[in-house]
DNA sequence: GAGCACTGC
């Protein structure tokens, strides 16, 4: 399972160079100033009251894309200092690593954390902690020195041989690169710095792909995922003694199911981990932690005789203060305000300090980009010039980076017209203006028509104030508000957690088959509707991963183990099955379906699409979508020369290709030990060789046991109308399919944006709907 | 002939 030499593939985008002491990466800034001279760790406050950063005169300031933060070479021990009171030491050769720890807002507090989760009693606390107060790096490193923290040998009930429990801190991060960066970081403050070939150390992660555990482990990274994963074979967490969940504002779908199992650990059978307790450390960089406490509060008021035990500690961090200006009236026209506001801010504030704009999507952000432009040519030669610039996931990395950069010409005010991914996932220097259109786009599961929408909707007040303090970064900021004060207020206060807004179908088998028998008490702080959760069951029976009496079934138990989606570990049963026995042609398929965003870039200018058609017309297919990735990933991988210049004539994205790669060695170990393969391929490159007719409709029939309810019929207006509900769905334009008649097809995907689409489309015909449909 | 935030096992 552990790929080793998988970290140059981890995803860089989101890393961004921010100042000389920082990085953020995925929404957290880590100070880097351990790793530079100590000259660059002094506090950014003081750095605030002389400010004269202009974008300009930062010219180191880019995306540090490719260069993981290494440890420098003789890294300085500290392990026995880590925990002494060597706080008020202050000696004249102060390590640089402990003098940037002690500047950390949360320093202050490790004495009042250490008590609180010490005290018998407490075993869930809530650490309030702002952005760069310190907390994802410092808390850990306080705590596994503890005596509480020890691993015992305890009897279990109904055993012969003693077992350990306790030992570790885990501590869950929602994004990959988090928990990697962080473990490198503090296993460096900790003295034990990874990846250098030592055999043992205090620090490890374990995130899909990537796992690295040395021996003597005390403080392990893991990504939400991965610990899910982990309760499967550890339903009991036994190798832990404490729990920090980090970000749980994010609140993912994986953080929801998290907060449930350990809810039922604490104040489940306590003899099952020997009468050691599991201390769980919640932290959360926004104050609304009311759900969060009243979860784990009712919990304590159910278990126990006394009241609530959990504990909240609230720590500062370093922002500053952003003035807040609404719109007296509604605004009739958004683009229009925008527009005028991003002129009045120009003409009106002092230079240095850039605009950042929260627009809904691509298409707004185009169009402001342009009339921006236009606009810049008409201004005096006397006003400082103005430059806008884009930045939406969708554009490439190179195309992104302009936004990290200072304006390339001097007197020019930079505007970053971004989406939501400026509001947590990176950070613009620079910016001391922020205005917000009020409005975001999301995804939506609709349970009843199976079906998710994408649609423009105001955000939460949560997020309004998010991307006010984005302002706030680099100095005193203005934030303005292209809504009323009223509009504010009247906005939800936080965003809809993940799980009311998703298929729970995934969330109901990782319960299933954690032994959950009645998934609607299990304990959530949103609980989806009861509809949802039986819209989940229906399906996964028909999956063949509930039996009729809503028990798990082994298929279903093999599915769970699967880094898949509940359809396509379905697909990939049914693939293994002597029926249709193309386990590796199906793997194919899911690693280019599951590896991120579309392999097939979009094409922009129109003499570019006509050479990149041209190039690709080697790996599409007439049997659709699915073929077409199968294909792409065979030729892909019997592409001896040059696979980058192979992927840049298909206009393919050689990062997801790459980890489409990673995801197929992955299957194929998984399916090897769950016997579903008998034995592994031969190794690439394997000369390419087509796919036959029969073999395409094997795999296209694998993939109709997963998505049977997927399917639409041609009707004789020409239009597709799906089997179930009957709506019409337009095949779009991304599919190889688009534009074509056949009498049925199949999608994997099912969105409405301004239209009903149907998704990565494959043509079947009808009657191998009621043949999946009627097993 | 679309036009779309982010992430994870």
């Amino acid at each position: 399972m552990a790929a080793p030499n998988s970290t140059e593939h981890a995803p860089k985008r989101r890393k961004v160079r921010q100042d000389s002491g920082s990085v953020t990466i995925g929404g957290k800034v880590i100070s880097v100033a351990g790793y530079l001279s100590s000259s660059s760790s002094k506090p950014k406050q003081a750095e605030a009251s002389n400010l004269k950063s202009t974008p300009s005169n930062d010219s180191q300031e880019q995306p540090s894309q490719a260069t993981p933060q290494q440890p420098p070479k003789s890294a300085p021990r500290e392990r026995n200092e880590t925990h002494s009171k060597s706080r008020n030491a202050g000696g004249a050769k102060e390590n640089p690593l402990l003098k940037a720890r002690r500047e950390l807002p949360i320093w202050q507090h490790q004495d009042e954390i250490r008590t609180v989760v010490k005290r018998a009693g407490t075993d869930v606390i809530v650490i309030v902690g702002e952005t760069g107060s310190g907390k994802s790096t410092q808390v850990p490193q306080f705590l596994y020195q503890e005596p509480w923290c020890k691993r015992h040998k305890v009897k279990l009930p109904g055993r012969q041989e003693e077992v350990y429990v306790g030992g570790m801190i885990a501590i869950t991060q929602p994004r990959r690169v988090a928990a990697t960066t962080l473990a490198q970081r503090v296993s460096i403050e900790a003295g034990t710095p990874l990846g250098k070939g030592r055999p043992d150390g205090l620090v490890g992660y374990s995130v899909r792909f990537d796992h690295q555990v040395p021996k003597g482990t005390r403080i392990k990274f893991l990504t939400e995922g991965t610990l899910l994963q982990e309760l499967l074979r550890d339903p009991y967490l036994r190798q832990y003694s404490a729990v920090v969940i980090d970000e749980i504002h994010e609140r993912s779908l994986d953080v929801d199911l998290l907060a449930g199992f350990l809810k039922q650990i604490l104040f489940g059978d306590q003899t099952q981990r020997g009468g050691i307790p599991l201390k769980v450390i919640i932290m959360s960089a926004t104050a609304e932690v009311g759900v969060i406490q009243e979860f784990f509060g009712r919990a304590a008021a159910e278990g126990r005789e006394k009241g609530s035990n959990v504990e909240l500690l609230r720590i500062k961090g370093r922002q500053f203060p952003v003035t807040i200006l609404y719109e007296p009236r509604p605004v009739p026209d958004l683009q229009d305000a925008l527009l005028k506001k991003i002129f009045k801010v120009h003409v009106e504030e002092p230079l240095p300090g850039d605009i950042l704009a929260f627009l809904n999507g691509q298409e707004d952000i185009e169009a402001a980009q342009r009339l921006i432009e236009e606009y810049a040519t008409t201004l005096a030669s006397n006003v400082p010039k103005i430059v806008a610039v884009p930045l939406y996931g969708q554009l490439s990395i190179e195309a992104q980076s302009v936004a990290f950069r200072p304006a390339k010409t001097p007197r020019t005010r930079k505007v970053v017209l971004a989406t939501n991914i400026a509001e947590t996932s990176v950070t613009v220097p620079g910016v001391r203006y922020v205005i917000d259109c009020g409005k975001a786009k999301v995804k939506q599961y609709r349970p009843r028509l199976g079906m998710e929408s994408l649609l423009a909707k105001p955000i939460s007040k949560s997020s309004a104030v998010q991307r006010a303090g984005r302002a706030g970064r680099e100095g005193p900021g203005k934030c303005f508000r292209l809504y009323t004060e009223d509009a504010f207020n009247s906005l939800q206060d936080s965003d809809l957690p993940e799980i009311l807004r998703n298929d729970v179908l995934g969330a109901v088998l990782t319960m299933k088959a954690r032994g959950i028998q009645d998934v609607m008490a299990f304990p959530l702080m949103d609980a989806p509707e009861p509809a949802a959760i039986e819209m989940a069951l229906l399906h996964l029976h028909f999956l063949g991963a509930l039996a009729d009496d809503g028990t798990i079934t082994a298929a279903g138990q093999t599915m769970a183990r699967f880094p898949l989606s509940a359809p396509l570990g379905a697909v990939l049963l049914a693939a293994a099955g002597p029926e249709f026995d193309c386990v590796l042609e199906v793997i194919d398929a899911i690693s280019c379906l599951t590896s991120g965003d579309d392999i097939f870039m979009h094409v922009h200018s129109e003499e570019g699409q006509e050479e990149v058609e041209a190039y690709r017309k080697d790996v599409q297919r007439r049997e659709g979508d699915i073929i077409t990735y199968l294909t792409t990933m065979q030729m892909y991988a019997a592409e001896n020369s040059d696979r980058i210049d192979w992927c840049k004539k298909r206009k393919i994205n050689i990062r997801n290709m790459k980890q489409a790669l990673n995801i197929r060695r992955q299957l194929r170990g998984m399916c090897l030990k769950e016997k579903l393969l008998s034995e592994m391929p031969p190794p690439d490159p394997q000369p390419f060789t087509p796919l036959s007719p029969e073999k395409a409709e094997s795999v296209i029939k694998c993939f109709l046991r997963g998505f049977a309810m997927r399917t639409a019929m041609l009707a004789p207006d020409g239009s597709f109308v799906t089997v179930h509900g009957k709506h019409v769905v337009a095949i779009h334009p991304s599919s190889v399919m688009h534009g074509q008649k056949k009498e049925a097809i199949m999608f994997l995907e099912h969105v409405y944006t301004n239209k009903n689409y149907a998704k990565k489309v494959s043509a079947i015909q009808a009657t191998w709907i009621a043949e999946a449909l009627g097993r």
